[in-house]
DNA sequence: CGATTTCGCTTAACATGTTAATTATATGCT
DNA sequence: AGCATATAATTAACATGTTAAGCGAAATCG
């Protein structure tokens, strides 16, 4: 049931020591991440829609508007990314941009009603999609696991180089 | 110590449901990861090699030498993107690429002295941002976490879409 | 008020992610 | 051997990641 790994370290000709590439965290992150995505990939390929687009316009789904800045935090994107991808989504007619009365440096992101029924059509996939990963898992440790995500992005975010 | 956080659902129109963006478990991978990356970037971009660049050579260093379909899964990175950074990292004398003698469809490839020596050069660093981010962690925990991404992995991979 | 600085977003340039199609070699089958 | 199929790598085309630079609008400061 537990697994007790390896450990192991390189020993490299000057001594130091380098942890084996296999059992680091951002290889064990990025390897646990495309496990999972592979679940959702075809049910967003089948939708002509990027795991990037998809993230977007749900991020947009919940807030209904928001300012690029902050969308492209939530979405976990970067900027210029967001830039070019807001072209794609409004061109496909599931965004509408403003600029901020405001704020002219600012732009606003708002859903429109057909990018809602295109959400409405898809997450019936995807909610099915997350709940057999969850099945999977066991859902107390996949609550578990998010916790302890969550913690590392508690301790390992804003402090830049202390200790 | 212990956080109890919101597992709450948005109710769409139809009934079903679907998980707050922000607690699911790509974006809390991704959001993880990013958080442990950006403790490594500084280092990468420092030592004029990208992420994935590095894995690369890391593994061969580890390897020695390895066909291009086993360095590309161990170094989490798709065929056609190998491809591409095999002649960027052939250019700058880090590894040498032939073809299997025993496979003509096969490409080999090793790590060079100079790929060797740039890995112990730059090692140093990474290692002592890893341990970093170990303290910051917690050893057990940390294990403890790569344990539980493992589980994700074991449990999710291979078996495509039962239930 | 005007100059400077900061902020929000965009553009540019290059590297990688992603899927499909292609090529060359191996393998299987008869 | 001859043919179909499978495999390993590559190429193509487009989307995104990543860093640096650019630009207009807003805030700040003297």
């Amino acid at each position: 049931m537990e697994q007790s790994r390896n450990h192991r370290k390189l020993d490299v000709e000057d001594g130091f020591e380098l942890a084996e590439t296999r059992r680091t965290l951002p290889i064990a992150l990025l390897r646990a991440r495309e496990a999972v995505m592979d679940r959702f990939r075809p049910m967003l390929h089948a939708n002509d829609i990027t795991e990037q687009q998809w993230r977007v316009i749900r991020i947009l789904f919940e807030l209904g508007e928001a300012d690029a800045t902050k969308l492209a935090e939530l979405a976990c994107i970067l900027p210029p990314s967001l830039t070019r991808m807001l072209r794609t989504l409004e061109a496909r007619g599931f965004i509408v941009v403003r600029k901020d009365p405001t704020d002219g440096r600012k732009s606003l992101i708002a859903i429109t009603a057909e990018g809602r029924a295109f959400i409405n059509l898809a997450s019936r996939d995807s909610a099915a999609i997350y709940a057999q990963i969850e099945a999977l898992l066991g859902a107390d440790r996949l609550q578990h696991l998010l916790n302890e995500l969550e913690f590392v992005l508690d301790r390992l975010s804003g402090d830049s180089l202390n200790l």
